[in-house]
DNA sequence: GTAACTGCAAATCCTTTGCTATGGA
DNA sequence: TCCATAGCAAAGGATTTGCAGTTAC
């Protein structure tokens, strides 16, 4: 099947590389406000043709699932405050990468490492909230 | 509220035990099988009960998201081939673990590692029909 | 006895699909 | 022109909810 590039596909690909890591519901919110001509069918649909074809992919985390467009394979942190997502380098951790395949029984293909915490943007906030309580 | 003791609940609980990482669908499946007195709803319900208690956990794969009883904490190995979710030991794997910690200029309270690959008798089952070519 | 829990059926929510019209190559 | 894609509305499937009856404690 020939794809072909509509304008329809370009937005729900461009709102999910400007929003970083979005929930359908983040994306169909953003995309019903920006673009209000796009049918909710399309944005389906669309999501699946670009995760078909590899531009975008859809990741399962603990807070949820979410989209992201297809980078260099790479980590995942989430504050539990706030929900943001980021990326993280695989490149730090390599030595740890190479040890469980080293260690692992089975033959492993991928591994998926996810971090959960809070992230400087909350811990900041949560300081200033104390700062606040001792005056 | 003072939550009770229920059949129906105890049902859910130990398929799941039993299942050990199990689906919705299967778990829903295996109920329907053996026990088709409990309800749909009363597994939902007592789906949400058993977790907001702590004594369940749904875990997110890039294969679905399954269940487990809750037990020390640990990672995942995903057959990519069969499905079948097996649970490894973080014990090996402390070294990696502190250095997360280290090296993460977030705060982290908890870290997610899941691999993917061919567990052994899938590999078994490959192996063998290599053979069989072979002759 | 009281209130948590169950079963049933209806409701709800998210996602997919059928169909006809549109428009990209 | 031709066929992938869009929009709309209807269908589908999973999960939740309202309610009346049941049961654990």
């Amino acid at each position: 099947m020939q794809r072909r590039s509509t304008v329809q596909k370009q937005i729900v690909f461009h709102a999910i590389d400007l929003l970083g890591h979005t929930t359908t519901d983040e994306l169909i919110g953003y995309i019903r406000n920006h673009h209000q001509q796009v049918s909710l069918a399309t944005i389906y649909r669309n999501l699946s043709i670009l995760q078909e074809d590899g531009q975008i992919r859809k990741i399962h985390l603990e807070s949820g699932d979410v989209f992201e467009t297809v980078k260099p394979d790479h980590f995942h942190f989430v504050c539990n405050k706030c929900g943001k997502v980021s990326d993280i380098s695989k490149k730090e951790y390599q030595t740890f990468l190479d040890e469980i395949h080293r260690k692992s029984h089975e033959e492993i293909e991928m591994i998926s490492v996810s971090l959960y915490g809070i992230c400087h943007s909350c811990k900041q906030k949560e300081e200033k909230k104390n700062e606040k309580v001792c005056l």
